[in-house]
DNA sequence: CACTCATCTGGAACAATTCAAGTTTACTTT
DNA sequence: AAAGTAAACTTGAATTGTTCCAGATGAGTG
């Protein structure tokens, strides 16, 4: 289990280390979660982990490619370990709730803008805004 | 000019006062502008307008559909009076600049996700990352 | 013209994130 | 295996963007 994530932080050239494995964990059994839960996740293993220590793993595992940053409007920052395959979100407006939705084809049929105004346009992020299952459900049933 | 303006606030049933008239000034000449910087030139044409209040109208516009709220990750929220015609963005990783794109067909082509999750979608939302012009010829010519 | 409620002001509070200094730990070289 | 080096961790405080609160003011209504 754990080697797998010792395996993905050498391949990065990232030193092994008990938070560092932790965050891991954290992020492979709960997706799209919020720094703070990350926090209180890496606590249960890692008592004593300082919650800076936490934001600089997470930052260090981000550029490292590692976890994915996502950062819907109007809530805090969330990381995901899911890379590499270019998926989307869908974003509750209700409660916040986020799940993961493939890309449409195959390709990125998103990707190229009608007029990209010379950007050199790397990845396109695609957020689905509406209602969960269990919002809809509340609201209709008031 | 500002009659415009007016009549846009009357028509949702929000009062006309120059803070407001201010803002969307603010916001025809500089789309894509953050918190801050619309404080700034609010005060500019009406000194001693606090932030607090330029908050409020924000929000205020942003919920009579007035204005559109833009929140690109690593960034303030931004602020854009153009609404209605559901465009996207481009936003230079490196300086943060953004422009508008048309949606690539008249229709709404991302707008189906492939599996939704249950989730009742009412909006997509699509952002470009990439790198603009002028930081493009900065990093090449380095 | 007076009234009522939305709006504005100023200040303080808050949450998320980052900065800084010093200590410890993981990996590397001898 | 010991020593060195650079990365990583801890503690604590600072910053930034945003919101809350209480009271004063001003716009629109009858």
């Amino acid at each position: 289990m754990t080697s797998d994530f010792e395996a993905q932080l050498r391949a990065v050239g990232l030193h092994v280390t008990r938070p560092r494995l932790a965050v891991l964990a954290a992020l492979r059994d709960h997706p799209h979660v919020d720094t703070e839960t990350v926090i209180t996740l890496v606590r249960t293993e890692q008592p004593g982990v300082s919650h800076q220590t936490v934001y600089d793993v997470l930052r260090a595992l981000t550029t490292a490619g590692l976890v994915r940053r996502i950062h819907p409007a109007g809530s805090s920052a969330r990381y995901e370990s899911r890379v590499g395959d270019n998926h989307h979100h869908a974003v509750c407006r209700a409660c916040g709730a986020i799940a993961d939705v493939d890309c449409a084809v195959g390709a990125t049929p998103c990707l190229t803008a009608s007029d990209d105004h010379g950007f050199v346009v790397d990845e396109a992020e695609v957020v689905y805004w509406g209602t969960c299952p269990g919002c809809a459900t509340d609201r209709s049933s008031r």
